[in-house]
DNA sequence: ACAGTCGGGACTGCCCGTTATT
DNA sequence: AATAACGGGCAGTCCCGACTGT
């Protein structure tokens, strides 16, 4: 502390900006959690990859928990938001868009074994931490409510079977969606992942109405 | 015990049983890693779980990961092949036999929180165990089998429509199943687990051949 | 405050006065130093006492080290300087005024098992800050001159014996006397300070001259 | 943990001996608070030094504190022994051996620039914990036992003044000594720890009982 | 076959000093 | 002069597993 290692600063700190730091962080963060679990990540790997260091890192969060929730607060969150309610608030036909989706999974490898991140978190820590549950169980919820929306405007619009639940349906949807995805990623085999997207793109055209049916939809 | 203080340990040793040794182990691993995941299981907790010590443990196993494989190769296989191949192969139909399957998922809270095991393990360690990963995906291989070869039955049998594929079904299944129980863990709801049970009956009733139509049936 | 939204701070600044903040540094770095040490002390705290804010702080003294520095040059050497010098000074007979210094002893608890200020710091830095040891001997050797000027001056008077080296004994008295201030730092317990005070006495008569012997003692 | 860095022990771990360990690690942890003080050192320094790893510190010492009092019950009590207990008791003359123990005081720049172990931990800690308190008290009583007990077979043998207060003498012998080193700690400088020398021998002579006056001596 | 002490080492996060920024 | 941001050392925890006995 004192007496002997007397050094001065030499390399200048590189411009503050905490926005930048936090940002930086919760992506790095974001990125090691994706790879080995909550638990299993090491902060110290994590400010590496931000290029941070401790001092910062608990200055803008209490501790590793604390960082963990701003991943699937922001970072997870997210990329579930750009992945499905985005395409699906911009639709014009909500079947087209979620079979837009399911198409659009990625298939690389790296996604392949990764999993899904929100799934990934949610199995981890739903049974160990009260506030990771709530977390990602309220990105469930508002990717369940997006979809749900979706089909709900699309019966309105004649574009939906008139005899699906649309929360149901939602349900649904996610489960499988999920379920592939823990499948994929234990078989480590992209054609898992295809053959998911094959059975979830026919179960999405089972739920459009028949044509020449009931008030005569057109298809879009 | 004789003359100078030389004293045997009093409370006898409990005496030796390799087999119950390494069972209990395996039963006590097998909880603990319900409990908190694979990595988070604590040796010790197992080790007291089981009423056993460490020399004895590593007597029996190389280390903790040859623990786990066991407890896959074990205990989860065990349970798998106990709630779907023997209902299975003892089924008459095998859509009844699913169906009730399905309808035997525990509600119960701990299950519900705890989710599938075997799920479990292999979300936590796909990615970063090869051993871990290989055993589990053996697991989900004789499940399917399992699931697969009772539709192809069924279809032989008259019992399952004609046009399904009994691989492709038996996988949508599985994905499905795992993905409601991936929901009812972050849920914590059993109702979810009951909405999952009546979305697979539902499913899986749609997989039988229409009365009277035998061989005719149009697509959906 | 007038027009957009530029609000002065409320809250009064305190009514700046560079020089109290600064002795208020002072004086609570001293406390917290005598009651922690140097390097126990934990500058927030000295901060709080002194109802100072860092910014205040730093705009002071370039570091905690030349806080440490100021309390040495001021706080510590004024208490000795009021202590010990400024009696001496006054003094008629210079004995009578050691006796009445020594007997001046503070047996307050606190004081008891905080021990001397200046030999704290002293034996906490010597050997690992050399600016710290500088001050303190320093101070150090403000007192030893003023006790020895003391010793000489009462020579001088015929009020102390002949025969005394006046460095020498400042020294002794000097080392006994923190020697004691130790033992009742460690002891805890006041009547070791007592001990002390009664065995510096008696060292201090036997340094005056015999009674109707002038110039003609024997040494022992 | 798992899964990425699978490495197996390579140098073998050095053939137990925890009795040896511990030693290590006391004498280890001696240096460096002899050299930085309690607080000041580092663990990490210590097991650096001692080569022995924190599990293997932690599985001997609940934490650095326990690591600290070993030390004083251990080094510091054994050091004092050896320098002051061991020499009185195998004395003829116990005036002459506590004049031997003095004229045998170190004064190699580091030790005197070290000071006294026992008065440095007890100087920096007391105040702070009661157990280094406690324990450098029971040092300092061990040695001041050993000293008066030496004082009062000498009276008895007619080898110290009859006058004298055992008890009261030791405290002052102790109390000198320690000032002294403590002063000596500060300038740095051998002769001030020669001075304490010359002192202290000067003030052990006047205890010899006058020559030819045996059992007449005049109190003082 | 089993008991348990010993030891190895990664990792968290606290604490605290300091420096930009306002 | 006040506060937010940052740098980083370090204690101590955790937990695995080896090795010595019994």
């Amino acid at each position: 502390m004192l007496g002997s290692g007397r050094r001065r600063k030499t390399g200048k700190p590189a411009a503050r900006d905490p926005a930048r730091t936090r940002e930086a962080l919760v992506q790095a963060a974001f990125g090691e959690i994706y790879r080995s679990g909550f638990r299993g990540s090491d902060v110290g790997a994590i400010l590496r990859a931000a290029g941070v260091t401790k001092g910062a890192m608990y200055h803008h969060f209490d501790d590793k928990e604390a960082l963990g929730y701003a991943v699937v607060d922001e970072a997870v969150a997210g990329i579930m938001r750009e992945k499905w309610q985005s395409p699906l608030q911009a639709a014009r036909d909500p079947l087209d868009a979620l079979i837009g989706v399911v198409r659009a999974m990625s298939l690389r490898p790296e996604h392949v074994c990764g999993g899904c991140p929100l799934n990934n978190l949610s199995q981890e820590m739903s049974a160990l931490d009260e506030g990771f549950r709530k977390r990602t169980a309220k990105v469930f919820n508002d990717w369940h409510r997006a979809v749900a929306a979706a089909l709900r405007n699309g019966k309105l619009r004649g574009m939906v079977r008139k005899e699906i639940n649309p929360d149901e349906t939602a349900t649904f949807l996610i489960a499988a969606y999920e379920g592939y995805m823990s499948l994929a990623k234990n078989s480590q085999e992209p054609k898992m992942l295809r053959a998911g997207q094959k059975a979830l793109v026919q179960y999405l055209e089972t739920l459009r109405p028949r044509r020449g049916a009931a008030g005569m939809e057109r298809r879009s």
